[in-house]
RNA sequence: GGGCGGAUAGCUCAGCGGGAGAGCAUCUCGUUUACACCGAGGAGGUCGUAGGUUCAAAUCCUAUUCCGCCCA
């Protein structure tokens, strides 16, 4: 379709070119875009196994769609049969119902009148398609409609060409629609088909394979179907056959290839009977042999499996895998053949034809599976390989190849050909619109990939990609991963520069590890228990939203800043757990960045691989609670201090001194981080009080108090503030009071959820008492 | 016509039964030798609407509106 677009635009048009060089074209398109494609996923980091890349025009393919047909064909499951199937006009060839797209347009809807042979009565039919009256054979009413009642068995004109018709009755002329009056035109309608075979109505065809009227439609013999439709409304009219025109909302079916409107068309092509073949794929699902992520795509998959129609596979184009059946002239038998024949396999005659279609590609899709690992030979490819553990594909895809691997798998393999199916994220441009090739709104990621890199790229995107839900692209995000790229590659840097001198001597259990050291380690551990989990099960945003949090908020801003002292006193073991810290993350980082993290590993030690290293696996030894809260408490420190601070706008140059006061022991465990505290919060100096200075900002954390000295005049700022921490904090004790009132809360939560309250309400009575003595002494 | 998904801070989205979160944008401060693609701090939301279940609902159920997708 794409080449024959490019073609057209050079002039040329698919048959002066002739068969052979329009497929040589193709082929040339093929190299050039199929080319394209692998090279952007090489960009992207892909690591696929790229020795088996296969097209499924190749060789091995081939063989395999060839038997799979033969085998179809002779467990009776292909056939041949004249129906009535979606033809593409402009394609020129048959389609499946899955490559006609429905779209809802303000179309009309005519009302015309058929006279009887009497020609002063009528009776009134509703179409959107008037064109198609030249093949009417029939006018339907509904045996319940009353209205119509007295007209069954009667004959009537079709206008212009006066051609007589019966009035039938069928249940399936809807009452609600039009007047109730349902032409029936068996050739170009598949409902007016099925009518028109139980009641051996004649099958007329007025429109051609270009989609021009034909010499059934007389007069109008030659026009565009379109263009009849104008033509012959205006001489409906001149005779006063036309009642009236109504608008319409209708959605009639586009080619999914071209969007040309696909008619109905009575023709002969090859169906593959779907009733059986569906069975056990219908059950692999069912009994969870195979599973959908998200799981709500399984119902998707069942509804159109359980309502399967017989799949059209001929096609009626150059370009695919030729149907490999031979008609014999002589004793008139279709029959396929695994080798090309040259005489009937039934007759012996030399008189021989083979079948001028090709096979839907959807064909060959389904068999990819194991096609592509040589099947129907039993390969140690298809031993190893066959089945796999997941197929990540888009939604669209699931009727197309999904359902039709599952179909065929079963069918020659006798086994799933996956047990898992992600259906992944669909990104959507900047106006909402799916980026698709054919519809031209895609953008190319190789511009992304210079802009942004590609790393940022992809964790940009896998940010978004929550399950099932759909991605609206914005250039924002990949910003937002762009400065995580290069807040990890400063972080290294900074890393690597600082353990230069570095020698892996002993394990980190030899080293007296001080709480800070063991927070990080502990959280690293509890990172790398996440992050496994989360992609076990395809979380894959969930799990880059753990690592950024983790390394720029843990790592970076509190364990690097500290790390920086450390160096000074205690070098080896911090280099030790910098460089223990780092490696693990970017082995996690790996699926998501996977060219800063190889680079990063490469500078660090040039000969082995990140790609080839095992995945981190947690350490129970280094899970250490206790120092986890600890030093939350410091950090919450910390942070009061530096909200004093800036309350009252202390240049970050300026060290202060603060003042504290509460338990002895939480006093002791502050002295014991003064350091950290005099560098992270700005301090020159900590002192011990025993009671409350008047002129001052202050905070409460848990038993202790902790103060900023301050000039006279700042003080209102102070008392404001302690107001407003009141009136919150009175706020939240009322809301715990008004729950610990309710009789039913008390007798029905649960004993935690009661005993968590109770502890709150505690807390912030606790404060409640320290802010007010603070008033107090304000006053 | 049937099915599915979404509606939460200005924007893009997390959270999916017990104290409303992130990034960007915005505001204040900052030349602290890893990083201004940065650091510190602040402001900002009656979680589409209406009912219901529950001691307790952004979170579960029902209805409804709008947006998107799929099938017929």
């Amino acid at each position: 379709m794409v080449v024959e677009k490019e073609m057209l635009k050079k002039g040329l048009n698919k048959k002066e070119l002739g068969k052979e060089n329009f497929i040589k074209e193709i082929w040339n398109w093929k190299e050039k875009y199929g080319g394209t494609i692998v090279h952007q996923l090489k960009r992207l980091g892909v690591s696929c196994d790229w020795g088996r890349e296969r097209f499924t025009l190749d060789e091995v393919c081939s063989k395999a769609v060839r038997e799979a047909f033969v085998r179809l064909f002779e467990k009776g499951y292909i056939y041949k049969g004249k129906q009535i199937i979606n033809w593409c006009p402009r394609c020129q060839t048959a389609l499946s119902d899955l490559e006609v797209k429905h779209q809802e347009i303000l179309g009309k809807l005519y009302y015309l009148r058929y006279y009887f042979e009497d020609k002063n009565n009528f009776i009134t039919v509703a179409t959107t398609r008037p064109e198609t009256i030249l093949a009417d054979s029939a006018v339907a009413v509904n045996p319940k409609d009353e209205r119509f009642k007295k007209f069954i068995g009667k004959k009537v004109f079709i206008p212009i060409i006066n051609r007589l018709i019966p009035v039938i009755k069928d249940e399936r002329a809807n009452l609600e629609f039009g007047t109730g009056a349902l032409k029936v035109t068996p050739a170009h309608d598949q409902l007016d088909y099925l009518i028109g075979k139980e009641h051996n109505l004649l099958e007329i065809t007025v429109i051609d394979e270009a989609g021009k009227m034909n010499k059934n439609a007389g007069q109008y013999q030659g026009l565009d179907r379109f263009q009849c439709r104008e033509n012959f409304i205006k001489d409906l009219e001149k005779i006063g056959a036309l009642e009236k025109i109504e608008d319409y909302r209708h959605s009639p079916g586009y080619c999914d290839r071209c969007a040309a409107i696909i008619e109905p068309y009575l023709s002969s092509q090859w169906f593959m009977s779907m009733n059986e073949l569906v069975k056990p794929a219908i059950s692999a699902v069912k009994e969870g042999k195979i599973k959908f992520i998200p799981e709500r795509f399984s119902k998707v998959y069942l509804y159109w499996m359980e309502n399967i129609r017989d799949w059209c596979i001929s096609r009626q184009l150059w370009w695919g895998h030729p149907i490999p059946v031979w008609e014999c002239i002589s004793c008139g038998k279709f029959l396929a053949y695994r080798e090309d024949p040259k005489t009937c396999k039934s007759c012996g005659s030399a008189n021989i034809s083979p079948d001028p279609d090709v096979l839907d590609t959807w064909f060959s899709s389904g068999l990819w599976p194991f096609s592509t690992l040589g099947w129907p030979e039993n390969t140690p490819e298809l031993k190893y390989y066959y089945p796999s553990s997941s197929l990540l594909t888009a939604r669209e895809i699931i009727f197309l190849r999904v359902a039709r691997m599952i179909i065929f798998g079963l069918e020659f393999m006798r086994d799933i050909p996956f047990k898992e199916v992600y259906i992944h994220s669909t990104i959507l441009n900047q106006e909402g619109r799916r980026m698709s090739k054919s519809l031209g709104t895609g953008i190319d990621p190789l511009e992304l990939f210079d802009k942004y890199g590609v790393d940022a790229t992809r964790f940009g995107l896998t940010l978004e990609t929550e399950q099932g839900q759909d991605i609206w692209f914005s250039e924002e995000r990949l910003n937002l991963a762009r400065n995580f790229a290069n807040k990890i590659w400063n972080a290294a840097r900074f890393i690597l520069q600082n353990t230069k001198d570095y020698k892996d001597n002993h394990p980190l259990e030899s080293y007296s590890l001080n709480f800070i050291d063991k927070w990080i380690l502990s959280a690293l551990q509890r990172v790398i228990k996440e992050v496994s989990s989360h992609l076990e099960v395809y979380e894959f945003a969930v799990s880059a939203r753990i690592l950024y949090d983790f390394f720029w908020d843990d790592f970076c801003d509190w364990y690097l800043e500290i790390a920086k002292l450390f160096l000074i006193k205690e070098k080896e073991k911090t280099q030790k757990i910098l460089i223990f810290v780092l490696e693990n993350f970017l082995k996690l980082l790996h699926p998501f960045m996977p060219h800063l993290s190889e680079k990063i590993w490469q500078i660090k030690e040039e000969k082995n691989f990140l790609i080839n290293s095992p995945w981190p696996e947690i350490n129970l030894n280094l899970i250490f609670n206790e120092e986890e809260s600890q030093f939350k408490l410091l950090r919450k420190f910390i942070r009061g201090i530096r909200n004093l601070r800036s309350e009252i706008k202390i240049n970050p140059a300026n060290k202060i001194r603060i003042e504290i006061l509460g338990e002895e022991n939480l006093i002791k465990e502050i002295f014991q981080f003064k350091e950290l505290i005099f560098s992270l919060a700005g301090v020159f100096e900590i002192k011990e009080i025993s009671q409350r200075p008047k002129i001052a900002l202050s905070f409460v954390l848990e038993a202790l108090e902790v103060f900023l000295p301050l000039e006279k005049d700042l003080l209102n700022q102070e008392i404001v503030r302690k107001e407003k921490e009141l009136e919150d904090l009175e706020k939240n004790i009322e809301r715990i009071n008004q729950k610990l009132r309710n009789q039913d809360f008390l007798t029905k939560a649960p004993q935690e959820i009661l005993e968590k309250e109770k502890n709150k309400l505690k807390n912030y009575n606790l404060l409640k008492n320290k802010i007010k003595e603070r008033l107090k002494d304000l006053e």
